[in-house]
DNA sequence: TTGCAAACTTATTAGTAAATAAGTAATTTA
DNA sequence: TAAATTACTTATTTACTAATAAGTTTGCAA
């Protein structure tokens, strides 16, 4: 299965926007690498705001799918490969979707910011279903509210992803290590 | 006491990076409100990258006096303050200055990478002693690790004022709150 | 009072940005 | 096989970007 030249410029650009940012990269960062026209590009997405909303969709598909698969994998298991997806991120320089469009969140037409709200809904309740499971099984600590769990596992996460370009990534290590002694019983 | 140009160029050029990032003001959106021209902004910033270092350095500064200031109250207090300074943030629609630098991280120059490091190691360890402190007078839960502990609540405020742009004011709320009744006996 | 430095302005440049129009080749469809 | 659609290319436009050179005003110091 060969990837589309559109595939490939959703691909580039999700890896420019959460590496460098929305207002970072250009036309010619994604058409050179491809060895391809920038006009090749805007025929594709003609604005920059469709390529982004573009990227938006594929996440939420890609997250449809993990989600799926994960569906029958038990709570503690689904949290450890969450988490460690997004340990995986920072080492290739990037942060997460979310952070990168709440950055640049000022730039982004109302369609995209829907679609990212969507999004982040979206894994949100996931996390939320996750340790209300956990608690259920008697895997995770009870907690009073799980939104509010969910949302701070989510928070030292995503910050951590961009802490670590800072600081280090032993850091990073400390916070994951540290949510999960936390949870679990 | 009337601000000179330089003070003002510096304060409303934090208030574009931390409201829309740094690739995404021009030297044309400081000088149109301030009205003066174009080049008055490079008279006293020669390039955008000696902006941004003016930027960290004042940050560096207004903490140092924040500290000191703080230094005389106890660590319950000055932990509130702290919260509540990074609740009144993302009201005026920004992120927290760090947030704003690790997102731009690759723009930026050496020697403001550096400047930012000495910065957020500063912001880290006055977090380490305030819970340190608090432990040792009994007002805080004791936790194994104080930087880890450090580290969440600072992932967890800085995520916040990304994540409030895309949920809700509410959610900034529940988190704050959390790590006061987490830490707090 | 003269001179000189600080704090600007006007004017310009070279580069890059997103976007579009018009043309072309290859593939699909009717 | 003719026509239309897809996936591009070349060429160009308009607008903005950071940055600099050269000139002007203003206030202070010798």
């Amino acid at each position: 299965m060969s990837t589309s030249t559109r595939e490939k410029i959703i691909q580039l650009g999700d890896d420019l926007l959460r590496r460098q940012g929305f207002n970072a990269f250009s036309y010619a960062d994604i058409s050179k690498p491809l060895q391809i026209r920038n006009a090749a590009v805007h025929y594709h997405f003609p604005s920059k705001q469709d390529l982004a909303f573009a990227i938006a969709q594929w996440h939420k598909d890609i997250f449809d799918r993990f989600s799926q698969k994960m569906a029958t994998k038990e709570p503690k298991d689904r949290l450890k490969t969450f988490l460690n997806f997004y340990h995986s991120i920072h080492l290739s320089e990037k942060v997460d979707i979310i952070s990168a469009f709440a950055t640049d969140w000022y730039s982004l037409g109302p369609n995209i910011q829907t679609e990212v709200q969507e999004f982040t809904e979206l894994v949100i309740e996931w996390l939320t279903e996750l340790i209300q499971e956990g608690m259920d099984l008697g895997q995770f600590r009870e907690t009073q509210n799980t939104r509010t769990t969910a949302l701070r596992i989510l928070s030292s996460i995503f910050a951590s992803t961009q802490l670590v370009r800072i600081t280090s990534d032993q850091d990073f290590t400390l916070v994951k290590n540290s949510i999960l002694k936390e949870l679990l019983n």
